[in-house]
DNA sequence: GTCTATAGCGCGATAGAC
DNA sequence: GTCTATCGCGCTATAGAC
């Protein structure tokens, strides 16, 4: 996904909105020309079919991912790497947008469900709930995790016309997420 | 949904597993209709429209939620509120099979975005939110709450083949919702 | 690099027999 | 209550002119 304003790029950024918004399979090539003021065969001569449009930019969502993966899989498994890795993430996820692209698999789930791209970006998300939790643990811990991870991508949704800023969404989701990795003991607590 | 036999809620049990793991969009009524050994025509003199068959189901887990929103609100906006309401909100989706019809919606947020029933659930769920904290409060308990409402659903999927039984799934599910209602203050809390 | 025109297909939905 | 047969549509994708 270049910043660049070329053809190709802004076919990939309305694709990706209009993905988002209405849906894959609900989105025809049709509209995606329309609001860019081409016909449909024009977006043939950048991608060869509707497919390879999605997959140019969930390729490298996936490599990001697959970064932080293996820093955290070269450090000893202590508590202390799963609160790093949260934050590599974190930062990554500002950074580069990433979560665009994740909202979009989220809300495309069904339709991804047999993309290779798509499942490539699923798996390295279920290593990443791995990697903050070991898989035999009890399952709060794992749902935990999860809601660890997912409380990143969250963050940018959860109350959308909010006066919240970039930061501000970034610094709830690392909190939050991190909460959620180390859960204080509740009996010894105060409240 | 009845836990009859008949065809037309075979109809909808069939159709709310295809739509849910393939798409609505992407399931045709030629596949339901095949897994049950019928034909399209069949589908349509129990069902008017494809459409219908998902209104079908969602209408009445609205409702569900509207009942436990009801209760909330006419009850004094404290703390044992907020956890009674998770609570009962929890033994409704083990009771019900609720988070069957969520997770459909939830996969697929894109095709029912312009769809009524879709709406009225969205929104009796932001609803939840709201009751759940202030819409003026800072973003991390925002998120939290959003959190604590999406664990309940979430609960079922996570370590969708680990051995979990029905029970331990309700029971984590409101653990960690709890949790995340009630941070505790981790400046004086011990480790 | 973008156009017009169209092929080819599967879809939701309907008509009418049994 | 389920069948066969079919209609009309919009889709992805392609061919070939400019």
């Amino acid at each position: 996904m270049k910043e660049q304003g070329d053809t190709r790029s802004r076919i990939q950024e309305v694709a990706l909105e209009l993905f988002t918004e209405h849906g894959y399979e609900a989105t025809s090539l049709r509209e995606i020309a329309e609001r860019l003021g081409v016909t449909k065969a024009a977006l043939y001569y950048h991608f060869r079919t509707k497919d390879e449009i999605i997959t140019s930019f969930m390729q490298d969502r996936a490599e990001a991912v697959k970064e932080i993966l293996e820093w955290g899989r070269a450090q000893p498994r202590t508590q202390e790497t799963r609160r790093e890795v949260v934050r590599r993430y974190a930062e990554m996820m500002a950074r580069t947008g990433h979560h665009r692209v994740m909202r979009f698999l989220e809300r495309n789930q069904t339709a991804l469900r047999d993309h290779p791209k798509g499942e490539v970006l699923r798996k390295t998300t279920l290593q990443m709930i791995d990697l903050l939790s070991d898989p035999g643990d009890p399952l709060p811990v794992r749902l935990r995790s999860s809601l660890a991870l997912f409380a990143l991508h969250a963050s940018w949704f959860v109350d959308p016309d909010g006066p919240h800023t970039d930061d501000e969404r970034t610094e709830a989701a690392l909190q939050v997420a991190l909460e959620l990795l180390d859960p204080v003991d509740r009996s010894t607590a105060t409240r």
